[in-house]
DNA sequence: GTCTAAACGAGACGGTACGTCTCGTCTTACT
DNA sequence: AGTAAGACGAGACGTACCGTCTCGTTTAGAC
């Protein structure tokens, strides 16, 4: 199957891809190292090897560039099982994984930063969501099969979850077994206690 | 005998309260205006009709001016009922109501922030919880009576009310009957539901 | 074979030459007007058309700025004559119209203030006598012929010269007619007399 | 009418002489060690123990606290002797003097910063010659005493003794052997040359 | 021996300029 | 045509002094 050339694209010298990956994982490192506020697009541009206006040239800004770099670093949404209490924790686990290294902070930069603009308000924070739908869909179907409430409301089960371990992590609180608590809690409805550890039903 | 003032403490000239106040009074209408990062210490001296070095005097950077700014508008803590349910909505009330305006999205922009500097790090995400300490406390008394399990996690239901709030502002979803259902799942362990609307035990 | 470019120069954009011409212009104007102490770099660039960092990544400081600007505004030094009295006073003409203005002034303020850094100390006072050797020469050229002793101190002769002028010229006293009384009195050795004019010899 | 003490101005504590003389040393400290322009109100405060009121108190600014400093440390004038030579050799041999040191340099940042100041302009630079006068007739007493010509513009001649020693001293070259030679110039006439030494008339 | 008013130390104040930094755009020469 | 280099206009950063202004504390002469 040939993609191939798009005859409107492929006039000049094309897009360099080295340039593009270099661009974005010397994104990704310098934002490991100094955060998004220290983030240059300068410093970005030597550490990849490329001119600024390179950069530029295919990121609007620097918080494109940021938000670009930072999505592209996500985990992949797993696959649901049909098992709901193993589902949700896949995806928490992703988010858990995902927010470790700078990216909590990053969407927490991204996300004050943008929403002051309000077209670009929303983006920076659905990044963690990007398969919110499917998601959602995973819930619902486990409310129509019995295992949750037959009109569950999934967009704030959604959130709880999410939400709390932003928030944990934000507050560099631990967040190792908060998983389990948290599917605990929203299929099973039992409230998070201290103690020995959770024990299976 | 006792003398009263201190003679380390009152050599020359005061501070000035009233610049202390506008200078406080400025920022919150700046970020409101502009939010964090668009705010200049410049605009928020010229406005407080105050030179760039009173401000600078008394904060080091325009981080910790915000963070007081921020800091010194939060709502009181309310004080505990006894009944848990009406406490902990009122806790929740409180932080909806901070978090309107420009303050959820500051709290990010500073968090984020400082999460790159390891001292200052946790400073701004415990400003929602200034009263965290008393609300634990009130949580656990709950458990005590028997309101809640004797062996409640506070911390982590604390966590799950605050993170799921600061989340749907940040979302832009809306938090209206978010709070009572929070409540019903922190509590009541009942899953949130769509539907008419949480039904009165 | 000749290379011509050199590679190493011609990377990246050249820098402005009217930019360039534009901020000595500026600097000279705001001399002219307001004075070494009380001109502002940001009014510079401003007047200029230019933004404050062109000017400081191509000079240093203020100082060095002022230095170059009011170095590039010195009149060309003279072609001698052969008649010392003639090319002498063709010299001491020079200066004394390149004190005109504010450039006495400022040769003064950058002299104070460089002759606290070693380094940069020498280099203000010796603007006024780039040609100074070429002056030397000719004297001692005059030496040779017998228009003046054969072992004239050609250096402390032109010290008298400039320093009184220079002097005059802070001390606001007038230098119309100090010039040729100079010439007669280092040339001829002829004491400087009030009353009708000096005579032609 | 006893004029003793005048009822108006002897109430409330009268001014301290240690403070005012410890601010004229630490001025002349400062001015030693980092020059004019380096110069703060502040820290000539802090070093004499002082606040800085006081120093605004008695003197209106930096320059003008600057200029008593500079000039009380001025070498008190010679009584003329009625020998031209000795006389003027005096005179320069205290200017020489006075100029070792910061003087030189804080007289022509002080010259250039008044020069743009009507008011202030001639103060500085007059300082050198608090007793112009008294050497002004000195040397018409010479020409009338036939020791040099009878209408000898006492004023320029001075003005090329003085004007010469600033410029050397500020040019940073010697200035040992040059007040007999600047004498012989402006007294006999003599053309300053190189050579073994002016020899003796 | 009070009384009292000016001078004092300390240091906060409103300003202003400094020199540095980063942004996002523009302009070259090279490939 | 796309790129690396890097100059450009703009404007905020945090620092340093300026000269003014309050404070509370001496301190010496007037009463």
């Amino acid at each position: 199957m040939t993609t191939g050339t798009d005859p409107e694209r492929s006039r000049g010298r094309p897009r360099s891809p080295e340039s593009h990956r270099a661009i974005l994982a010397a994104t990704r490192e310098v934002l490991d190292e100094v955060g998004y506020v220290r983030l240059t697009v300068e410093g970005v541009a030597t550490r990849a090897g490329v001119g600024k206006s390179t950069v530029y040239r295919w990121w609007p800004s620097k918080s494109a560039l940021v938000l670009e770099a930072v999505g592209s670093a996500l985990a992949a949404p797993p696959r649901p099982t049909g098992d709901v209490r193993a589902d949700i924790r896949a995806v928490l686990a992703n988010i858990v994984e995902d927010l470790r290294g700078p990216l909590a902070v990053t969407l927490l930069a991204l996300g004050s930063d943008a929403l002051h603009d309000a077209p670009a308000a929303a983006e920076p924070v659905d990044l963690l969501q990007a398969d919110r739908g499917a998601v959602q869909d995973m819930i619902e179907d486990a409310g129509r099969r019995g295992d949750l409430p037959a009109d569950v409301d999934a967009d704030l089960l959604l959130d709880v979850c999410v939400g709390t371990l932003l928030y944990r992590l934000l507050c560099r609180r631990p967040t190792e077994d908060v998983v389990d608590r948290l599917v605990d809690l929203v299929v099973e409805g039992r409230i998070p206690r201290t103690g020995p550890e959770t024990e299976p039903t």
